[in-house]
DNA sequence: AAGTTGACTGATAGTTACTATCAAGTTGTA
DNA sequence: TACAACTTGATAGTAACTATCAGTCAACTT
């Protein structure tokens, strides 16, 4: 059983935000102790583990309570729970995709700015008009 | 010459979003025509894409102004912005390494449910005590 | 010529998902 | 007994959109 602290630590996830999940309903089975405090059980990091999931892959809130509520209902949703699933996937696949991209971008720039250092370029240029164009990208 | 519809579809980003960047300072350089009409050039372009790349990543509003600050004073500043492209990288990096994660989450998640589908089971149980079982990941 | 459509404008209000601050309660140690 | 370290819920604040609105302007239609 773990303290809200311990799980904080342990998920990389923000008190805070554990309260604001737990008070959104994500974690609907975690215990209390005889001073109300919250203790999780190692269930319950399961549980933490797939809004975290689903929330860093930009599910939002109101969809993640939706798949809990679903999960809470048992077997007859597991089909519904299922797409959500594979569709969730999907987009975390387009994400990488996308993140793979700005990757590219961002190498692109890292270099020209190394570029721009190794040859030390002198920079006595109107700053407006000029990074204008060095800037230029497309 | 591209008005804000037009970039908004070319980039996919909303034309609410654009406006907002635009009044933020991340576009300095946009010329307007004589109805006041943003007309984007395709240098504009560049910047919406290093715009969107930050962004994307996770980079903050207030760092971005920053960053096009940098790039407005000139090429003093080129080491301070290969810094931040370099460590902006790192932090992209960093999410994919994440993001690849979650992937392998949701897979396994994908597979569970894949394979309750395939055996058929049957789901007389108390969903409240059972599901919590079935759903633990840890 | 008058009217309608469609794209643009800025201003302002609303939304999401945190994030920070607070006062108050409990427990363990000096 | 005091105080430090935890917890709690309530509330307020913030970032970054996102939606709504009234208004301008140009181009086309009737």
């Amino acid at each position: 059983m773990y303290t809200i602290k311990e799980v904080a630590s342990k998920m990389n996830i923000s008190e805070h935000t554990l309260r604001f999940w737990a008070k959104s309903g994500f974690f609907p089975f975690i215990k209390r102790d005889s001073n109300n405090t919250r203790k999780f059980s190692e269930n319950d990091l399961g549980w933490v583990k797939i809004v975290k999931c689903l929330r860093s892959v930009g599910t939002e809130n109101k969809s993640i309570k939706k798949y809990i509520d679903l999960c809470i209902k048992g077997d007859s949703t597991i089909k519904e729970r299922f797409e959500i699933i594979k569709s969730t996937k999907l987009k975390a696949l387009q994400q990488m995709e996308e993140l793979k991209k700005q990757l590219d971008l961002l190498e692109y720039k890292e270099n020209y700015y190394q570029n721009l250092i190794k040859n030390n370029l002198n920079d006595n240029w109107n700053p407006i008009n000029k990074i204008h164009e060095s800037e230029s990208l497309v």
